[in-house]
DNA sequence: CTGAAAGCGCTTACAG
DNA sequence: CTGAAAGCGCTTACAG
């Protein structure tokens, strides 16, 4: 940072109004004291001292005093989708009349692991919403926890413990995502995965479901039909559209994203392939463009994009007097069987 | 907050390994003072005692006295975006060797005006880089630059003032997609317009871009055709379904964004209305969709999403000795003349 | 009703 | 090479 010029303290304005810094402290804040508050000539005096040297409050200097920052974060892998703008939402008007600012955390793939919860380790925060699939050690949690910070997970596995725990059963969704295409007959099935997922597939509910699914069935991983390009439209589209021109083409695609899902569809169109008649296709997510286009997406997810509950409960741990104990929330995923596949 | 189990400081580590706070401080940090660095064994020591005691920064005293807070903000108009995902990529990658925390700020619509801006003018972040269409006041940028701040505002009309612009010329290229159409001899052009700018038409360049090129072709406002639907994917595809079902349909859209515009090519394909022929389509922003669906979508925006020169830019501010002058990036927005329209 | 003073947890010249 | 001490800008019991 270039060097700053000096700041107005609210030492400057005491003495500018005449008056101690407790006094001054007392009317920016509007808080009371254990006495009266102060007469109307002092409030007066205050503020407009405290306009003349326009004075602003040093928000780091008060989380310091007051041990907490006011400050509550949602962490979620990047980039981001419709739930992370719908919990945004819903995180912030809950926080806006509580005059608490919310930030957005997005992890990307680069993050080093260890560096995900720094801002909660560092207490940059009082607390966090995470989102399901941030690649986090769920050990630390309940350290963090502990010391006084307020946490709502969504993780499947998690057991809470002194946090919150958003439970979506999303390998159970998946997997009844995918024997629907097994059922159907289909036996070459294409994965569009996450590209990072697939470095530690024992960590990708999407990945873990497909393989899983498969054995099941008797069918082995075919390399050739798993493609990293879940996350970006365009590498999903080039590899769906290659994979239908090969000589040994899929007849069904179950993709870690509707995005991805979308995109295959809009693939086989343009090659003149019938979607859901000579490939089938499910997403992962429910993001609402998988209603209004046709054929309509069959995709699993959540059937709301609601998250009343969860934020309910996240201000009830963040304003409780004593700790609580940890809760699981109930919120599982379905199968929205519609046409695509 | 619930109260918190007290956490073990600096001074706890010193007193278990028999040292100063100000050793603890310096082989923590990293950093040497004037002197000779701490001794190997003093090092072993402090390090073995902090790991013992549970020892973790405190980042809001270490920005107190630092009188830095080592974290910048990406402030964007919420829902997030390709843009907002991208430069919030480019903007960690360069933080990441830096020991900087990126943090994304979302507006939503119902942030207060005067509210948007605190988390810099309380000075919670070192600097920002504000997305366009940010409501913020202008006006107090330059303060703000001038109290040590680091800024990079995307507005086409601010003047740099210690801080730096980008100007993206979104008028003109809007202007050039509308006209694109009225060329065309389109006289019934349907606007799908941001809801939050239509409440104050003379900000968006959007509604402006559309009203004045109309007016230019002697061409009056109906306000049947002009709906509040761009930042919702389900109400853009039900607006233009049944504007195109009603007695007098458009035979343009101008979509105020490119996933309203993409939802107008759906609704016109299941209606069976060709698109551009019978239906022609120009949609504002240039996602990466656009390019890959078919017919390709005819945008206006950023031809490449790429911010390498404004990232280099902005920590160039923030990491240079003394204030620099504000400069002005141009990075036109451009006619995408492609299929729909 | 108002002021003097301690202290939140760090960092950093300075003295030794 | 290490320690004692001041201070970042607030808030808050406490004394008057």
């Amino acid at each position: 940072m270039p060097p700053a010029m000096r700041r107005a303290t609210q030492r400057d304005v005491a003495e500018r109004a005449g008056v101690s810094t407790a006094t001054v402290s007392y009317v920016l804040s509007g808080r009371s004291g254990p006495g009266k508050p102060p007469t109307a000539a002092t409030h007066e005096r205050v503020l407009r001292a405290a306009d003349e040297v326009g004075y602003e409050l040093n928000h780091i200097a008060r989380s310091l005093r007051r041990q907490r920052s006011d400050v509550i974060a949602l962490m979620y892998p990047a980039p981001a989708s419709p739930w992370s703008d719908r919990l945004i939402e819903q995180l912030q008007a809950a926080a806006d009349p509580r005059h608490l600012t919310v930030i957005a955390l997005p992890v990307t793939p680069t993050s080093a692991e260890h560096s995900v919860l720094r801002p909660l380790r560092e207490r940059m925060v009082d607390g966090a919403v995470l989102l399901p699939d941030c690649p986090v050690d769920v050990e630390e949690l309940a350290g963090i926890a502990q010391r006084g910070q307020s946490l709502l997970v969504f993780h499947d596995e998690a057991v809470p413990d002194g946090f919150d725990v958003v439970h979506q059963d999303r390998l159970t969704a998946c997997r009844a995502g995918i024997e629907r295409l097994l059922v159907a007959g289909h036996r070459r099935i294409a994965h569009l995965a996450h590209e990072r997922e697939l470095e530690n597939p024992e960590r990708s509910v999407k990945f873990r479901s497909y393989r899983d699914a498969l054995a099941d069935h008797g069918i082995g991983l075919d390399p050739d039909l798993i493609v990293p390009v879940a996350d970006s439209r365009q590498e999903a589209h080039t590899a769906v559209t290659s994979l239908l021109r090969s000589a040994n083409p899929p007849t069904a695609v179950f993709s870690a994203t509707d995005r991805a899902a979308i995109d295959a569809v809009w693939a086989a169109r343009e090659l003149g392939i019938d979607v859901p008649e000579q490939l089938a296709i499910v997403g992962v997510g429910n993001i609402p463009e998988g209603e209004i286009m046709s054929p309509r997406l069959t995709t699993v997810g959540l059937p709301e994009l609601d998250f009343t509950v969860e934020v309910e409960r996240f201000f009830t741990r963040l304003e409780a007097a004593e700790p609580l104990p940890g809760t699981v929330i109930r919120s599982p995923w379905h199968l929205l069987a519609r046409d695509s596949g």
